[in-house]
DNA sequence: TAGCGCATGTAACGCGTTACATGATTAC
DNA sequence: GTAATCATGTAACGCGTTACATGCGCTA
């Protein structure tokens, strides 16, 4: 899909293995994108080849080596291509819960009510993280550079996302039951 | 990932060709769901032969024969159990424009200022259609039985998101250029 | 006469997940 | 001594997209 630049935009920080990677996934980018640590080896691999990216082994004791990963000249301008010439259609929910509320019935109601209860549950533990982050690392939205302010904008969405869904899922539970 | 259950739902409604499930996509289901209807045939066959769905076959003239499938007993109650058992986790967003924004820096602003302003009008199209929806359909909520009631909930929530989005392109919108 | 609607299909490829595998070090 | 962390990989499978294919009838 776009891993590759998912990717490359996390190289833009500076060099990383592809375990790093794998752990970037689950802070920063990783509240709209993952990869299973298999996708991202092979993918960086894959760019690596191409030119995208350079390699370089670093020999350890008492650890297999590590292979970090640098963005090229190459890669950099690919990076800004894509941005300039990419279409970015909006993205399908596919959300297995909203399938099942298609199927709302006498006989499900009590179990999909409690599917609903999770969900929320899900959405406020992921608000107060994105809320704990706002806060240690975003406090002065004023004084940030381009670039931050661009991943400050992202945090915003999903805090504002997550609010919205709770608030639904208030609402549909107050119409079942 | 769920295409079976999305398209032995959408056959709670009656019986249906492959033909008109790719319509169906296209409207009712389609604002979270999709799929060619390459997908759809070969998940039809799939289903068949696992006994969920049966098959008629209608001879036409001037047009190809069609087939109508229909939720078998056994389909009916796979899919009660999937919706007692699954877990439904959180979808992740995958946005592309997210991974850009990522990347924003003075040579790129414009551009992305751009695609902002692109999805919001997309997000716009899509509210209108969903609004109007609601009016013909949905005129009292209070009213409805209780699958049309999820039904209801989830056009909810496709217009709320919708307008939490197009309130978040507006925010970006006003940080950058 | 060109294109759209109806109706179904095959083939190739890439993306993504799950399972399986290794092997030392460090923390509880 | 049990589990987690570090660090990388192979293999098998299924989901999803794109391209290609057929062929009649109707409308502009």
């Amino acid at each position: 899909m776009a891993l590759a630049e998912v990717i490359m935009t996390a190289l833009l920080e500076g060099r990383k293995t592809g375990y790093d990677l794998a752990k970037y996934f689950d802070v920063s980018l990783g509240y709209f994108w993952r990869a299973s640590h298999q996708q991202i080896y092979s993918e960086l691999k894959k760019l690596e080849k191409k030119g995208l990216l350079s390699a370089f082994k670093i020999p350890q004791q008492g650890k297999p080596d590590k292979i970090e990963y640098q963005l090229t000249e190459q890669g950099k301008t690919a990076l800004d291509d894509w941005i300039q010439s990419s279409s970015t259609k909006p993205r399908l929910v596919k959300d297995e819960l909203l399938v099942m509320l298609y199927n709302l019935d006498d006989s499900n109601e009590l179990e999909i009510r409690q599917k609903i209860l999770e969900r929320k549950s899900q959405l406020q533990k992921s608000l107060n993280l994105y809320e704990k982050i706002r806060i240690s690392n975003f406090s002065k939205p004023e004084e940030l550079d381009k670039r931050n302010l661009g991943i400050y904008l992202v945090l915003i969405g999903g805090i504002e996302d997550a609010r919205g869904s709770i608030a639904w899922c208030d609402q549909v539970m107050s119409h079942i039951s």
